[in-house]
DNA sequence: ATAATGGGTGTAAAAAAAACACAAAGAGGA
DNA sequence: TCCTCTTTGTGTTTTTTTTACACCCATTAT
């Protein structure tokens, strides 16, 4: 039994899972930490909570502060109270995704003094530190749910996006094979998505169109 | 500003949302405040997190200890972290959902002393203390999600339930008509549910057969 | 016995999903 | 310039799922 468990003091700390979407793979935000313990290995952003703040409070002055990203949205995911998470003090973590599209993320991009941060591919994570490993797991799978009973893809993908992008998304976060012609009857006969116009010149192939959300569409399973 | 911002001491309660099904309605147990302030106003069940045990942990204690209830399914919800929660103290909540049949509810009934309990339809729901409203709000919007994007139904009519009652709760929960036909059709032909052999007996009106769910079914959108 | 109450049943039309293969537009290199 | 390679765009048919719809049946209450 450690001391901490006596004083009756227990600390709360946000976790951020941040994720993006580069050439249609879904990617995630890890840090790498720079002291013991388990230095070296990487662990998603967090901050223990000050009294007078919110939840979300924290967690943007994270996105804002220690990241230097702009503003984005968010969405609590569970929060996590084994005993044990640290050695040292009780400490609980409610965990967060946040949602930013390429195209802001490219414009703001700038690497923090001291703060190492890597994109991974969520297939592919590496060892992280303490609980990361579950905490990981569950705001994959809590993305995965809220992209088929919502619109939230539209965070990720603002405007100017190719079918074939998005539907490289669906297949990997829900494990499916898609029929490319099936795929765009869907989105675009029920009006999903709304062509721009315009085409992605300049990559291998044949160009693809651009689409963008249909702005006046209400939240529903598409798959 | 009050005092308690200065000391960074700040301390998490659990409420709890345990629900059943009566008669086909859906109702939802509060507790009566017997002290200042809001004596005399419904809560949800709660208690403060010690430092030694997890958010499970405190609420099964208020489940078997406080309430006097059998162990239960639960499932958390969603965390709360305004400031002003309390006016003398910084607590956070994380709320959980509880659900129960009504067959081991009856068999368990008991008022604790002390403790004033009664269930609510969900759709007649008294004035509440604190922020409760807004917890039960959510609470039975994530019911309602989990209703309907999985099986956990079936917790609630573990067996010998009857079509017509298992529709009234459809049809509350996700507001909504089903046709009798088209309901029976979906849940037996696709094997949801299992005729057990038995009826219904002793009600107006002509007796209805009894189903339980199909154990070996996985977890899917049903409506 | 009769009325009232609530439960059980089938078919046809409409909508949605799934299966399926070839042509077109650009990039890259010979 | 021409040929190849890569990736995107496109329509029709079949199957599956969903919706619409009305009458009779079994029991309780009077």
């Amino acid at each position: 039994m450690n001391d901490f468990k006596n004083e009756n003091s227990l600390m709360l700390e946000t976790v951020i899972g941040i994720f993006t979407v580069n050439k249609g793979k879904i990617k995630i935000l890890l840090m790498r930490k720079k002291s013991d313990p388990y230095k070296g290995h990487w662990i998603l952003p967090g901050s223990i909570l000050n009294v007078t703040e919110t939840l979300e409070d924290n967690v943007n002055d994270i996105i804002n502060d220690k990241l230097g990203f702009p503003s984005m949205y968010i969405e609590q995911c569970y929060t996590f109270s084994q005993v044990n998470r640290y050695q040292d003090s009780r400490v609980l973590a409610v965990s967060y995704i946040g949602l930013i599209d390429n195209i802001t993320l490219v414009l703001k991009k700038q690497d923090r003094e001291g703060i190492e941060l890597e994109w991974f591919d969520i297939n592919s994570i590496p060892k992280t530190a303490y609980d990361h490993d579950q905490i990981i797991t569950k705001l994959i799978e809590y993305l995965r749910k809220r992209i088929t009973n919502s619109n939230i893809l539209r965070i990720l993908f603002p405007s100017d996006f190719t079918l074939p992008e998005l539907q490289k998304v669906y297949e990997q976060i829900l494990n499916i094979k898609i029929d490319r012609r099936n795929f765009r009857k869907k989105l675009i006969n029920l009006e999903y998505v709304v062509y721009t116009g315009d085409v992605n010149e300049g990559y291998m192939g044949r160009p693809a169109k651009l689409y963008r959300f249909n702005e006046e569409l209400k939240e529903r399973d598409i798959f």
